[in-house]
DNA sequence: CTCTATGTTTAATT
DNA sequence: GAATTAAACATAGA
């Protein structure tokens, strides 16, 4: 369920549940999670610790300590945070547990579950490239159309492989890129570069809007189960809510992408590309 | 059984 | 070198 507006959902739940709060206990014993880390540096860096802050850049959180040291969190393809009773049992998806002592006085307990083990937890002494290297996120900073307009412009493929950049934008994914073309009615196959200035503006409107729509669906939500709230993502087959057209399915930069043919317009097509002989690798076993 | 999945990294290829 | 691509990771659900 993990892109912005979930992972920001996250943010607040763990800032609410945690923040402020002393930790009295942190274990983790999933070496997929934690790697390359061992198991007992995650107790060990945490335990005893305050937690001062929940912050989130794209789809990393980051949980600031008062010795300075922090958590990052990844929370991959089905990653979550959840706030449990502390003697509450473990699931089967849980991965890493985190016990607190808040300051009103209430013990607690947040749990990170994750079935597929994509998600990452790293301990650290100060910021990680990959929390440093993502691009503007889109609540933090905000959506410039100049600096997207600079990145857009001197990319060459798709579109909405540029879009999907975590360093172009902080948290644009795969249900947000869509969403946001399809508001902005810009074929996703159009090449970065042969857009507009006016275009660009349009995508940052389209995906402001899928932004705040998404976010909005998620505040309100009863449960953290996934929400299909979109306008096409998921959607090949059925009829453009805009102009009842079936909406058309491609695979760009290895992932599903769902669009509508008459009202995305098309600006460009990607790079040419050499033919090349159909090989195959086999498999590292 | 097959296919798909909200993400990222790695190795291979152009 | 850069840029692009498929495959890999691991699990659940339809």
């Amino acid at each position: 369920m993990p892109e912005l507006p979930d992972v920001e959902l996250v943010r607040r739940r763990l800032q609410r549940g945690i923040g402020g709060a002393i930790i009295t206990a942190a274990h983790s014993t999933d070496r997929r999670v934690l790697r390359p880390q061992s198991p007992s540096a995650f107790g060990r860096a945490l335990s005893g610790r305050t937690v001062r802050e929940v912050n989130r850049r794209g789809k990393w959180l980051r949980i600031l300590l008062d010795d300075d040291a922090r958590l990052f969190s990844h929370l991959g393809m089905t990653g979550w945070w959840v706030e449990r009773d502390r003697d509450s049992p473990k699931q089967r998806s849980e991965r890493a547990r985190i016990d607190v002592l808040r300051n009103d006085g209430r013990p607690s307990s947040v749990r990170y579950l994750d079935s597929r083990r994509f998600g990452r937890l790293i301990v650290a002494k100060e910021d990680i490239t990959e929390w440093r290297s993502l691009g503007p996120d889109p609540l933090v900073d905000g959506i410039r159309v100049q600096a997207l307009v600079d990145k857009l412009g001197r990319s060459r493929r798709a579109v909405k492989e540029a879009l999907m950049d975590q360093s172009v934008l902080a948290g644009v994914g795969n249900i947000l890129a869509t969403e946001a073309l399809f508001n902005a009615r810009i074929d996703p196959r159009s090449r970065s570069d042969a857009l507009s200035r006016a275009e660009i503006g349009k995508i940052a409107r389209g995906l402001d809007t899928a932004l705040r729509h998404e976010l909005d669906a998620r505040e309100r939500a009863a449960t953290d189960d996934f929400l299909d709230v979109f306008s096409v993502y998921g959607r090949a087959g059925e009829p453009c809510p805009r102009c009842r057209s079936p909406i058309a399915r491609v695979v760009l930069g290895g992932r599903t992408t769902t669009f509508c043919k008459k009202c995305q317009i098309r600006r460009g097509r990607p790079a040419a590309r050499t033919k090349r002989r159909k090989t195959r690798r086999r498999p590292a076993n």
